[in-house]
DNA sequence: CATCAACCCTGAGAGC
DNA sequence: TGCTCTCAGGGTTGAT
């Protein structure tokens, strides 16, 4: 499911669930899941810590703990979710975080005395309603990291294109550094960070450019209206709560308003010539051949 | 550098 | 119903 609107979406979700809550225990259910660090040492370190924030870099979820920070990617097929109550196995869960209202009283190890006035909220029976953070993953392909740098997991991303420091000129330049085609360099996350398959073809036939132009030979004007196109794409994806194809991703509803991808043979919105599909790099990509010409219009 | 294939995995849908 | 084949919102690695 991921690319940046649907994370974006789940962080804006889980947020308010999750800031303030401390990791009683971790129950690491697929072990590749984990990057690093090993198994035991992630147990080890992330009990006890709170969740102090949830924000995004890219299509990375970023929990800042009390001494570490917890990074997620969701890769083809993972989820996050919150559960209330005791936890019931699913399939495919891989990471499952059980979550107690509070910090932990007397912290052990960090040496901090927490005093806590206010009750406990009212739960069924004796104690608080407990909490699971649960990363569901088909396919495998997520992967959790647990670091006290979280530079050594994001340091190669490219600029964060909804925010004010990534400009047309900024664009445009990088466009020049370089010479690939345009598709797999915006697919490239150390270019742009955020973008994927969808959202990349829907830039493309906004600001009229073919997949296969060369970033180098991209005008000034191009690079502007490129620029505007990823903004306006992703800030819709964000306003529509993602897009929802298949069973990956449910809850969005931008697929209602997707110009080219999985378009192929429908009529563009523009022109009403064809929407064409071809792939290269096994990744599907759609355009239309009259409103993204090679050699400009 | 740029390009490309292989690989990491499971499941859905199409075609037979 | 069940088999085979293709494809999938991602990203890394190693060869050329």
């Amino acid at each position: 499911m991921p690319e940046l609107p649907e994370v974006e979406t789940i962080v804006r979700t889980l947020r308010p669930a999750l800031v303030g809550k401390t990791i009683l225990s971790a129950d690491l259910r697929w072990t590749r899941t984990l990057a690093a660090p090993s198994p035991a040492a992630f147990k080890k370190s992330v009990e006890g810590q709170q969740i102090l924030s949830v924000s995004r870099r890219a299509k990375f979820f970023n929990l800042r703990l009390s001494t570490f920070n917890l990074l997620i990617h969701l890769r083809m097929s993972g989820d996050l979710l919150v559960k209330e109550g005791a936890y019931t196995p699913e399939k495919h869960d891989r990471l499952v975080l059980t979550l107690t209202p509070a910090p932990l009283p007397q912290g052990e190890g960090s040496g901090v005395l927490v005093l806590t006035l206010t009750p406990l909220p009212q739960g069924e029976g004796s104690g608080a309603r407990e909490q699971s953070l649960i990363f569901n993953d088909s396919r495998k392909f997520g992967r959790v990291w647990l670091t006290a740098d979280p530079d050594e997991v994001l340091g190669k991303l490219g600029p964060e294109p909804l925010e004010d420091s990534f400009t047309p000129q900024m664009l445009y330049e990088r466009l020049h550094v370089r010479r690939r085609q345009l598709k797999p360099l915006l697919l490239d996350q150390s270019f742009i960070a955020g973008l994927g398959n969808i959202y990349t073809d829907e830039a493309l036939h906004m600001a009229r450019l073919h997949p296969l132009a060369g970033s180098d030979s991209v005008t000034a004007e191009q690079a502007g209206g490129l620029w505007r196109a990823v903004r306006e794409v992703l800030e819709a994806g964000i306003r529509s709560n993602g897009t929802s194809i298949d069973w990956v991703y449910r809850g969005g509803e931008f697929q209602n308003h997707l110009r080219v991808y999985g378009r192929d043979g429908q009529p563009c919105p523009v022109c009403a010539t064809k929407i064409e599909r071809l792939m290269f790099g096994q990744r599907g990509t759609h355009f239309c051949p009259n409103c993204q010409t090679l050699e400009g219009d």
